[in-house]
DNA sequence: CTCCAGTCAT
DNA sequence: ATGACTGGAG
C-alpha cells in the first residue's frame, strides 16, 4: 500500500479497532463538557489509573459546575492533594466561576471560546469542543505525536513548538474524512496508550504493523524524537587555595570535563563538608578563609567553596605541592595561566 | 536514579 | 523559545 493510500485509510483502521477495543472510562458514557472538561484537567500529567479515582471523588462531591463554582480554593486543594501541579486546581475553580458569573453556568461551546479559560490550553479545548459538540478539532497531545511519528516515520523533534503545526497538519488531514472528530481523538489517544505505548508497545497486536514506517524499520523505540533535555546539573566544587610567601599552588584540568585545559587551583568535588584534605596535611589548625561563588554554564550549575589558606611553614607548603603534584607559581605570574572566569575573578580578588 | 505529561509565565 | 510545575512508573 502506498502512503497515499494508507493515509486516506487510516481514519478508517484506527476508529474500526477503536470500536473493538475502546476503554470503558467513567468519563466515556456522555458528552456532558463539565464532565469532559473535568476529566481532562485532572487526566493531564496523571496516570488514567490515578486520575479515575480523583475523578469519581470530584464528581461526587460536584455533581454539576455550579455546585463546583460554589466551592472553596481550600477544599479543591484538599481533594487535589496528592495529583501534584495545583495549578489545575487553581484554574479548576477559576474556570468555574468565570463560566458561572460570565457564562451564566453554561459552558461554552467552541475551541475559540474555550481556550480563553483558565488551565484549558489547546489540547482541552480541541479535546471538550470535538467530543462534546463535535467541531472539527483534533488533538496533539503526547498520544499523538507517539503514534503518528512511528505509523510515519517522522523524525521532528516534538520539542519544539513549530513541531505541533506539523502534527495538528497531519492529523488533520488523516481525520478529513471522519464525521466524528471527538470518536477520531478518543481513539488515537486510546490507541497510542494501550497499543502503540511508550514503553514496549503492542507492535504484534497492531492494526497498522504492515504499514508502520517505525516497526518496518526497527525504529519504533527511536520515534517520537524528542530533543536532548539539557538538565542542569548541580556540582560542588571544593577548591583549595595554597599559599605561602606569594606563591600558590595551582594545576591543570587535563579531563575530558568543563573548562579542559585551563588552570585551577586543587579540587576535590561533591558535597565533602569533612574537607578531608585538610585533616591529611594537618593544617587544620589554620582556618581557612571561605570564599563562595558561583558558576553558571548552560548545562551545569557549580557551587565553589574557595579554602584559602595562608601556609607559614615552607617545608609544609612543598610537601602538600609534591604529594598533590600540584605546579607553584608566583601570585605575580599568575596571569600567564588560563583560568576559568570563576577562578579569574577570584585571583582578582584574593590574591 | 531517569523519563514522562499540558499549561502558563517569562 | 524554554523551563517550572509534581507525582508515578520503571
Amino acid at each position: 500500500m502506498n502512503t497515499k493510500v494508507f493515509k486516506s485509510s487510516f481514519s478508517g483502521v484506527l476508529l474500526d479497532w477503536f470500536k473493538v477495543e475502546k476503554r470503558n472510562l467513567p468519563f466515556r458514557d456522555t458528552k456532558d463538557p463539565y464532565k469532559v472538561w473535568l476529566s481532562e484537567i485532572i487526566l493531564q500529567q496523571t496516570q488514567m489509573k490515578t486520575g479515575i479515582e480523583y475523578y469519581k471523588k470530584f464528581i461526587k462531591r460536584f455533581p454539576s459546575i455550579s455546585m463546583l463554582a460554589e466551592s472553596y480554593q481550600k477544599e479543591i486543594y484538599s481533594l487535589w492533594e496528592g495529583l501534584g501541579y495545583y495549578n489545575r486546581a487553581k484554574n479548576l475553580l477559576k474556570t468555574a466561576k468565570i463560566i458561572a458569573k460570565k457564562h451564566n453556568g453554561v459552558f461554552p461551546k467552541t475551541y475559540d471560546e474555550l481556550i480563553k479559560l483558565p488551565g484549558i490550553g489547546k489540547y482541552t479545548a480541541s479535546a471538550i469542543s470535538s467530543i462534546c459538540y463535535n467541531e472539527k478539532r483534533v488533538v496533539v497531545d503526547a498520544n499523538v505525536y507517539r503514534v503518528l511519528s512511528r505509523v510515519f516515520g517522522i523524525k521532528t523533534n516534538i520539542s519544539k513548538p513549530k513541531a505541533y503545526k506539523s502534527f495538528l497538519t497531519l492529523s488533520n488531514i488523516l481525520s478529513k474524512n471522519t464525521n466524528r472528530i471527538g470518536d477520531y481523538n478518543e481513539a488515537i489517544m486510546d490507541f497510542g496508550s494501550v497499543v502503540c505505548s511508550p514503553k514496549k508497545p503492542a507492535c504484534w497486536s497492531c492494526v497498522f504493523k504492515t504499514n508502520c514506517i517505525a516497526y518496518k524499520k526497527d525504529i519504533v523505540n527511536a520515534l517520537p524524537v524528542k530533543a536532548s533535555k539539557k538538565k542542569l546539573i548541580n556540582r560542588d566544587f571544593n577548591y583549595y587555595v595554597f599559599e605561602n610567601n606569594n606563591r600558590l599552588l595551582i594545576r591543570k584540568r587535563t579531563q575530558n570535563d568543563i573548562w579542559k585545559n585551563l588552570y585551577e587551583f586543587y579540587l576535590e568535588e561533591g558535597k565533602n563538608k569533612e574537607r578531608k584534605l585538610q585533616k591529611e596535611f594537618e593544617i587544620q589548625k589554620i582556618k581557612p578563609v571561605i570564599t563562595k561563588d558561583k558558576g553558571l554554564l548552560s548545562h551545569q550549575k557549580i557551587n565553589i567553596d574557595f579554602n584559602h589558606f595562608q601556609i607559614l611553614n615552607g617545608s609544609v607548603f612543598d610537601k602538600i605541592k609534591k604529594e598533590l603534584g600540584l605546579i607553584e607559581v608566583k601570585a605575580d605570574k599568575i596571569n600567564r595561566y588560563g583560568f576559568p572566569k570563576v577562578i579569574a575573578n577570584y585571583l582578582n580578588s584574593y590574591c
